[in-house]
DNA sequence: ATTACTAATATACGAGTAC
DNA sequence: TGTACTCGTATATTAGTAA
């Protein structure tokens, strides 16, 4: 009954696999609770009330026709998707992190403006631990990672809670702890191994999009100086749980 | 009750990949029935249950101890949960292809007497579709590629049965369609796009051991002139399903 | 054709208990 | 402490049926 988040089944998420695997993670997919029972080896009824416990478990939207109903993850579903991932992925790749590479880009500079506001600045200090210098360094990932992305879902991220002034309401925040790379100007590794910095978070609106291609970063010292960077070096950014 | 490959549960499942993040995949885990109760969210009699249903499908082999059990995964566990795995690289990757990577090596030599055998030859005139080069080019995994083989195990094989002559018996295999790339001397690329041969297979026992890093593939034509391959050349092999 | 209800049945679950 | 049995109860499933 309740339309907020509820925990779902195996059974359940199996079901939600198979809908997403029919193309319903990138929009809305036709399926039948036939065709589904033939795959999940069980009747056509049991399909049915699957699809009715995932919507009203908020992980799938769904939209009756009149031969079938089309069916949508919900972003809730694809994070209940993704944390089954990241297991599986621990599991044969013993990679609990993410990955993410591209090239430094300016960015719109307005990363500057935001961060140094004070309704933010004091949640960093308590929760991250320092006072991120005043500006974002902004990597514009390659489209593999802007698909990896996605897996940062399933990392543990640390909130910044929204708030306002008078003017107007600032948005919520998460952040990753993060280690920026510097791969190099083309690709190839510069120095032996100073070339490093762990010590940096990724900031990300509450709310993103997903296939968005631009990554912002923060630390306590300005990272285009510590590492050398310019525009269009190449960086490996690992991400991990808080 | 039957030893033989059984079906299972999708919460069952879910238990095997718990007992396997233990490290139950590398070898035998130490669990309790309790602690693996605490983290499914079920009583104690649930958990026992869920571990002897695994153990009757064949996917997990249990060893009681005073204080607990120690499990461990079997091939066909494994198989099972690799089988989930290819789903979600699907889902979030796009990638049904199992992608490998190392050098060319002389090998042993020992493939060429094999492949030739008749026993084997008119299975592949059968179910590959042509007749091999008499002789296997031998790729050494680099390591990232000996784990990821184990991926191929989710992939449908084609099946070379076992025979035997007056003397010995030959053991079966499982072919898959391959292609090879010519990554390059150095690891770099070397022409265009000419550097690719796509009508060859992966040949492996039927049964292998686990982080083998060895590969060899078979082809119609010789695959070493085909591609101007030297020992210690990079080579991309794509493995995909049949 | 669908989806989804109701009702009978099969299965899973957890409390108690034995070892 | 363990695991795993029995057994009464809760839940899931399927057949039949309605919309």
């Amino acid at each position: 009954m309740s339309q907020s988040t509820g925990r779902v089944g195996h059974d359940e998420l199996a079901t939600l696999k198979l809908v997403a695997l029919d193309g319903a993670l990138e929009g809305r997919a036709t399926v039948t609770c036939a065709a589904l029972a033939d795959r999940l080896d069980a009747s056509n009824q049991t399909a049915s009330r699957r699809l009715q416990r995932l919507e009203d478990a908020g992980h799938l939207e769904r939209e009756m026709t009149g031969d079938g109903q089309r069916v949508a993850v919900t972003s809730e579903g694809e994070r209940a998707l993704q944390r089954e991932y990241a297991d599986y992925r621990r599991l044969f790749e013993g990679d609990a992190d993410v990955s993410l590479s591209g090239v430094v880009t300016s960015g719109m500079g307005e990363g500057r403006h935001y961060i140094s506001l004070s309704g933010y600045m004091e949640q960093f200090r308590d929760r991250l631990g320092y006072e991120p210098f005043a500006g974002t360094l902004n990597v514009e990932l390659d489209e593999e990672s802007a698909r990896a992305r996605a897996r940062m879902d399933a990392l543990d991220p640390i909130g910044i809670d929204g708030w306002e002034d008078d003017d107007r309401t600032y948005g919520p925040a998460f952040c990753w702890p993060a280690t920026v790379e510097h791969v190099g100007p083309e690709g190839r590794r510069n120095g032996a191994d100073g070339d490093r910095y762990a010590d940096a978070h990724v900031i990300a609106p509450k709310r993103t999009h997903h296939g968005d291609d631009q990554l912002e970063i923060i630390a306590p010292e300005k990272l285009r100086d510590e590492l050398a960077l310019d525009d269009g070096d190449h960086l490996t950014i690992h991400v991990s749980e808080q």
